[in-house]
RNA sequence: GGCCCCGUCGUCUAGUGGACUAGGACGCAGCCCUCUCAAGGCUGAGAUCGCGGGUUCGAAUCCCGCCGGGGCUACCA
């Protein structure tokens, strides 16, 4: 049997198995790390894809009552096979994948969560991840920026095979290190005819965007320079000559997408400094890089033809797969930008004192999902969950409140001893058995760890002196001779109140709150901690100076 | 405007024709616990599944139309 359109001269994928753990009402086979697979009674059959196509055509012999996947395959790339055995395996090449920021600011949380996605993804594969500086634009690009990239993805603990700090047998990763790469490529494309120089000034084209703009048409370049190209001019930029027909590709997460080639005007790929576009460079270094997967955001999709028809007119093979991720959205439900969300900055989460793995799990969660009730996972139970199948179409909206908590699960599940060192950076003007000896108690009431200055705040700043009637003054000024002979520690502090508490008959309440307000305000840890926390003399004198 | 994508509680989502009186989580409300604040436990409110037509004995799930939202429309990435 052989599938109706595999790939010209591509051997077909052959999985045969035991028909055992067939899904029988539809006739998929799910075979771990590539997908649901048509299943026939005894032997499985897949096409391998076209170039960049991973839908799975359905056999003319499917079974009856079978239907197209709903969505389509990740297919891995290579000569794959599947051996007949109640345990199915797979070989296969290694998938590639990468992630390519620019370096023109501070890293994007989208950046973080599609970094996240491309290592997980990779992970699970046993694939590899590079990281690919995109610093083509000359005006917006800084070095320093490019640390910034490395310090964040590091923090999130996402490392990556290649790189340009760690080299690989694929760089330089640098796509400014690259610019004769790009060159010849340009001049490939300028020989076969699939691109041509453009000699129109920013103005001419400013003028006819205008036009196009007053008459209300969709603005397409003119191609004035392909037909009639000005002489003597020595500036030009090459665009791409945007061939007829459609161009259609499959996502993983939406399927098959089809656009009219008319409707998109000829790009430019290199700009008149002599320097690619990221629709050009992107491209080549992807077939270059030999990645299979193109992890990225949904604002990229409608660049993917434009990439695809450089890639086809270099006779290159077209990635593998295309997995568009959905934007992050604001309250406004905007994509996240840095003029209006301070939230898309990755460093922001950094400062506040969020932990990079409560981090992580919120972000992925944020666009996909494991299909079960799990919320909380660790990276090792997020590499085995993660399915790009699972991946989201719609936008995601930013949930603070989900974030916090998320990172309260995480810090309450900290010991003592690691939050203590985690909180130390945030609460650097205490000692540090003050800060060892708060960690049991602030546990329980941090979103993130930067909250915790404030609830110590009245270790800095004593309280105003409360107003207290005769009684409660009486309670403060037996707690504060109680106090003044017992170990200064949260255990026995605690023990000499209630014992006091016992004697006298007291209610934790009526003799706590005056203590309370006395020492720290209106609210503050648990009191023996409160008491605790401040050194000995300043708490008793805190007590004597509210009752006497 | 054009092209593309998307549309289930406020939010993240489960759901692929009958088990859906649409499930979970965050948030919200109430109660319990309790020295304040938290944490934790319990209970609850909250979704005419964007709208309108169809197909079907039966639709959140399939088809068509509409509406709404978003992304892109740079010699930015």
């Amino acid at each position: 049997m052989v599938p109706a359109d595999h790939g010209q001269g591509e051997p077909p994928l052959h999985v045969a198995g035991r028909a055992q753990p067939v899904d029988e009402d539809h006739g998929w086979l799910p075979i771990p790390a590539i997908g649901m697979v048509q299943i026939h009674p005894i032997e499985v059959e897949v096409a391998r894809p076209k170039l960049g196509h991973g839908r799975l055509p359905l056999p003319p012999d499917a079974l009856p009552g079978a239907t197209s996947p709903a969505r389509p395959l990740a297919l891995p790339p290579g000569p794959s096979l599947c051996r007949t055995s109640l345990l199915c395996w797979v070989m296969r090449d290694r998938p590639r994948v990468r992630m390519a920021p620019s370096p023109t600011g501070y890293v994007h949380l989208g950046s973080a969560r599609t970094m996240l996605y491309n290592v997980l993804f990779a992970r699970a594969q046993g694939g590899r991840v590079v990281l690919r500086i995109d610093d083509t634009d000359l005006g917006r690009s800084e070095p320093e920026y490019e640390q910034a990239i490395f310090d964040g993805f590091h923090w999130l603990g996402l490392d990556w095979d290649e790189g340009p700090d760690v080299g690989g047998p694929h760089g330089p990763y640098r796509q400014s290190e690259r610019l004769d790469l790009y060159r010849e490529h340009a001049v490939r494309l300028l020989q076969s005819g699939a691109a041509y120089r453009c000699f129109c000034t920013p103005e001419e084209l400013a003028a006819e965007r205008a036009e196009a703009e007053r008459r209300r048409r969709p603005y397409r370049y003119s191609r004035r320079c392909l037909v009639d190209p000005p002489r003597y001019r020595q500036e030009f930029a090459v665009r791409l000559r945007v061939p007829e027909g459609e161009t259609t590709f499959t996502d993983l997460v939406r399927g098959e997408i089809r656009v009219e080639n008319a409707t998109i005007g000829d790009p430019v790929i290199v700009k008149s400094n002599g320097w690619p576009t990221y629709n050009f460079a992107s491209p080549v270094d992807d077939a270059l890089m030999e990645i299979t997967h193109v992890f990225r955001g949904e604002e990229h999709l409608p660049n993917t033809p434009v990439q695809l028809m450089i890639l086809d007119a270099l006779g290159y093979r077209r990635p593998q797969a295309l997995i568009h991720l959905p934007v992050i959205v604001g309250k406004d439900r905007k994509k996240l930008s840095k003029r209006h969300h301070p939230e898309v900055r990755l460093g922001l989460y950094q400062e506040l004192g969020f932990l990079p793995e409560a981090l992580v799990n919120y972000l992925a969660l944020l666009g996909w999902n494991p299909g079960t009730d799990q919320e909380i996972f660790s990276f090792e139970e997020l590499v085995r969950a993660f399915d790009v199948s699972r991946v989201q179409r719609a936008s995601a909206m930013f949930d603070w409140d989900k974030l916090e908590w998320i990172n309260g699960q995480y810090i309450r599940r900290l010991s003592d001893r690691e939050l203590a060192d985690r909180l130390r950076p945030y609460l650097a003007d205490l000692p540090e058995e003050t800060v060892t000896a708060a960690a049991p108690a602030l546990k329980e009431r941090l979103p993130y760890l930067g909250r915790a200055s404030e609830l110590l705040a009245y270790l800095r700043t004593p309280p105003a002196p409360p107003e207290l009637d005769p009684e409660q003054r009486e309670m403060v000024r037996a707690a504060r001779e109680r106090l003044e002979e017992v170990d200064w520690a949260p255990g026995p502090v605690e023990s000499a109140l209630e014992e006091l508490r016992r004697e006298r008959g007291w209610s934790r309440g009526r003799l706590y709150t005056p203590i309370r307000e006395a020492v720290a305000g209106r609210v503050s840890p648990p009191l023996h901690y409160t008491l605790a926390l401040l050194p000995r003399d300043e708490a008793l004198a805190r007590l004597r100076r509210a009752a006497g």
